[in-house]
DNA sequence: ATAACATTGTTAATGAAATAACATTATCTT
DNA sequence: AAGATAATGTTATTTCATTAACAATGTTAT
């Protein structure tokens, strides 16, 4: 089908396509026009039919698009067969969330593993998930064929946990902490600064 | 100085330049190249450039910015003098995290109520923040004159609770649900979706 | 059977952000 | 004193994302 690279903010809204898409079909619902998945998300309709026709699925001119057919399609460009296996790094209250957030939903993706440096918090379960101390990184990534890992551990330990995972083989992070990481290309990062995020908000509330 | 708007981009950046010169004032130092403040934040020395060309602020030629001087200036674009009030709604893992890491931070911003619906959470102190139940919302942000508010309860509550803050008279929304909301345009929305991130990163490490 | 309509799919235009190119200038070297 | 250097500030270009315009077409109404 498409071979290549979806742009960045399609894939994101395909994620938030198909989320609005499971909650219609479990509704009873069979088909969808652009503007009715447009108002689900709020954004506009011609943005819809845009990431649809680059993911190249078509809908019918009178009734629009099959939901399920199109959660199938999304399934297959963000899925793998497999499933992809997540670390979470660092078990605050933040780690904990995103544990909770992921750990039994319909996901293809599965953490399967947590870390910390704690010793209390070694060895214990949470949200289904058995929590390692991180001296062990490389040897449960390489073991659990782990793809993906989620920082979440203080600025200052961040720089450090991220080397350690990219030394394990670790393919994607996602990065929590305020320090800003540099991963060899091969390795996809994404990064997110709550406190960065909230003084945004409070400049364009001034300005407001 | 500026009074027009900057890119939404900007602002991002200004955030994490302040921080990461914060540290570097406490380590010692004085003034900063654009190279450096850009291998801080791994990014390009004429992206840290432009933006502070935006902000109207200006270097030395040969000792580049004083990065107090700078500091401030990125503090009275962000902050306001008094600081804004900033309110977290849902005191689950995601909400007590948000509420560690600002309190007690040296930002302007403080967050003075939590909102749950939870009888047990309610009257309770969390990281020196009052819960109070979700029923007294108007009054409390009217009162606290709050203008900020974290939104991190299950989806499912989401869009009531975002049309409560509106009621309220809140001015900035920060939606960690996974629910898009709606909202006038006179209030400012950020919403951040870390299911759809984490499936976006899953994405691109299959692409890789 | 024809016209009006509602909807999709696609191309074109606009806007926002990042990057590149380059002009300027204070300092250092010789 | 003249030239080289290393930095800034700014304009121009490119790239990416969104929005607008519109052509194509199956369905319904008359």
């Amino acid at each position: 089908m498409i071979n290549k690279k979806l742009p960045d903010k399609t894939v994101e809204r395909l994620s938030m396509y198909r989320r609005a898409l499971l909650n219609y079909v479990a509704a009873g619902n069979h088909h969808i026009f652009s503007h009715e998945l447009a108002s689900l998300l709020h954004i506009t309709p011609v943005q819809v039919r845009r990431d649809i026709m680059l993911i190249g699925y078509t809908g019918t001119l009178r009734q629009g698009y099959d939901a399920k057919e199109l959660i199938d399609i999304i399934g297959k460009i963000i899925d793998t067969r497999e499933g992809q296996k997540v670390a979470v790094v660092g078990i605050g209250n933040l780690g904990r969330s995103i544990m909770g957030y992921i750990s039994g939903k319909r996901t293809k993706m599965s953490i399967v593993a947590a870390f910390d440096n704690n010793s209390d918090k070694v060895d214990r379960v949470y949200a289904g998930i058995p929590c390692y101390h991180v001296d062990r990184m490389v040897e449960i990534i390489k073991q659990e064929g782990i793809s993906i890992a989620v920082i979440s551990v203080p600025g200052e330990e961040a720089v450090k946990v991220a080397e350690t995972l990219v030394m394990a083989g670790i393919k994607g992070i996602f990065n929590f902490s305020p320090r800003p990481l540099n991963v060899p290309s091969h390795v996809y990062l994404q990064e997110y600064d709550i406190i960065t995020m909230l003084e945004k908000i409070a400049y364009f509330v001034k300005k407001i």
